[in-house]
DNA sequence: GTGAAAGCGCTAACAC
DNA sequence: GTGTTAGCGCTTTCAC
């Protein structure tokens, strides 16, 4: 069954004498790209089986100057939404007989980037899917030299390369809007590191504080590790003025509603919490997080179907945007009058230093 | 900065043109196999730094019939576990300068399999890392050709392929006796979907009932879905029987935990739960969890590891194992005598089917 | 040390 | 339809 027994693999030219044929021809068998008589196909494809032959990409690549191989520079492989969107990529392009390579940037630092870039344009690659979640995201995409097929995985939709898109503004800015409707005065925001100066996270959340003339307090900001989360939660829950807090995805949410209950205080009974992505433990969290969810295994399908096109030198379309869909849960309730002047006063100090 | 500008890439014979050396010079340089006097050295450099020079790695590889890319076989990218040992395929292999490819097997069919590695040995590779954590994952080994530099990421040591293993039989069999330490009479299973007939977890898990004349329970099933596990953990919840139970990774002693206090019953109070991996929310879940903690990155690392001298045809070592450790949080407690005959009487029917 | 010559295994014209 | 002839951009002898 497995054929392990050919030391040196059969080339065409083997092929191509065992059945009596030309080496082009044999090509042409493999490609279907011209019709070849029935017994010559035949006796090509015999032969193919008979020697366990296996086209050279190597030597097609460099024949034909194309390749059947994308690559994805990413800035992680193993955060919830980059593992799933680089699953969602590697699904569709193995759908469509492409190979992926997975490269990551392990920040945003010139010589890191240049340097993964570097490798990456090294190999023969068809085209390039970045996942521009983060600031080395955004950098290696400002490495890439432009006439490559390139499209980037993205929270917001801004010019240049051609992107997927789920539109977390909109999404943050329901779900603050959510978080008002209960009668908080405020939300205060945990951020995950952000791509850009300011996420689109950050963005929508700032946007529906405005349009309701809330205060904006300070954003606050964590690692991509939950329990980063955890340290910000109890500091939060010194602060008197805290009732709701929206994070920057589920697992910093998971860490903050820790950090809180660490601290004494009770979720959402106490300060509200919500968080974003619908990461697959949200629903089992106590309380189940009420977030937004984000289907980035999507995403990355889609980011292969802009890509395709470019490709094939069709005609591409420029973005493919989603809206995220709000998943209202128990970790969010209507704000009780003075809940949290009453419960502060036994619990320490209150970090002046959160209010803009 | 950005080197976009360059619509058809250079060549080695126009780098070699512009320094006016031969082409092996250009060559040589490139890969310091032989020394070059220091001008033409340096003439070779500033014109590679001016044209843009970027090596075909096809064109490489089919001239030398060599290759820097690895590839990864894998049952799935997303999965705690997976994703994290691919992470530490890649931060090796990239560290060495190697590029990675990632290919998912969906199933342990037979066609799957066969399309998947196919693809894969398409590909001009240098050598493979199969995660062998699944069915998938051992189905691609067999269909591995056995002439190929290969090595296998793995939770139990058995022969054939060279192989990284995190030796998780002897883990579950430590985490088992600890449970059993606790007063518990026998201690329950759920399993992750096996990589064989048996997984090494099941394994550790029965020896260590074995071992303390313990009964053993038949074992329970719930897929990789964390949320599969809260079923679970609702039936073992109305088994009066249950006092201890073992799960196959932490997501889904999550997701038990979930579905026992769904039931009412408080962990560990009534049920003492205990996962595996020691996943980063892991210590951030309430009850926080007691688990083995799994270094998968650094098995990703060390499969790495073991592959490269087979790549450069150096003496090899086989096996590299490591015993995880057992990480005591709060989800297990000491047994409380009759704790659970108390409890059960008015949550329902008690499921009999499950003792083996 | 360094250049000339000969491929690596395929695809792409181009005749026939 | 099918074979012949040229490369693709490198590495590898092998002289010198």
């Amino acid at each position: 069954m497995s054929n392990g027994n050919n030391v040196r693999n059969a080339t065409m030219a083997d092929v191509a004498r065992l059945a009596q044929v030309s080496v082009p021809t044999v090509s042409r068998v493999l490609s279907g790209a011209a019709r070849v008589r029935p017994d010559k196909q035949a006796r090509v494809e015999a032969a193919i089986q008979r020697l366990g032959f296996r086209p050279s990409a190597a030597a097609r690549a460099l024949a034909s100057g194309r390749s059947e191989v994308i690559a994805v520079i990413t800035g992680s492989t193993s955060n919830y939404g980059y593992a799933e969107a680089i699953r969602g990529v590697e699904e569709a392009a193995r759908a469509d007989g492409y190979t992926v390579i997975i490269t990551v940037v392990e920040s945003f630092d010139d010589d890191v980037v240049s340097a993964a870039v570097e490798n990456v344009l090294n190999q023969s690659i068809a085209g390039v899917v970045v996942l521009k979640f983060d600031r080395a995201g955004v950098a290696a995409l400002r490495h890439l030299p432009s006439d490559l097929p390139l499209v980037a995985l993205s929270g917001v939709r801004d010019t240049g390369v051609p992107q997927a898109v789920i539109d977390e503004t909109r999404g943050a800015e329901e779900l603050t809007e959510y978080l008002l409707s209960l009668g908080h005065e405020t939300v205060h925001h945990v951020r995950v590191p952000p791509s850009r100066r300011e996420d689109g996270r950050t963005t929508g959340w700032k946007r529906a504080l405005r349009k309701a003339g809330a205060p904006i307090p300070l954003p606050l900001d964590a690692t991509w590790e939950p329990r980063s989360g955890r340290v910000v939660g109890r500091d939060l829950a010194r602060n008197p003025d805290v009732t709701a807090v929206f994070c920057g995805n589920d697992e910093i949410a998971m860490g903050v509603i820790k950090g809180i209950t660490d601290q004494g205080l009770a979720v959402p009974k106490d300060i509200s919490v919500v968080g974003f992505d619908d990461h697959p433990l949200a629903e089992l969290w106590t309380p189940a997080l009420t977030t937004v969810r984000q289907d980035f295994a999507d995403l990355g399908r889609r980011g292969f179907g802009l890509l395709k096109p470019i490709l094939d030198k069709q005609a591409a379309s420029q973005f493919s945007s989603v809206h995220p869909e709000m998943i209202i849960r128990s970790s969010a309730a209507v704000r009780t009058d003075s809940q949290r002047r009453k419960s502060t006063e036994g619990s320490g100090d209150a970090s002046g230093a959160m209010s803009a």
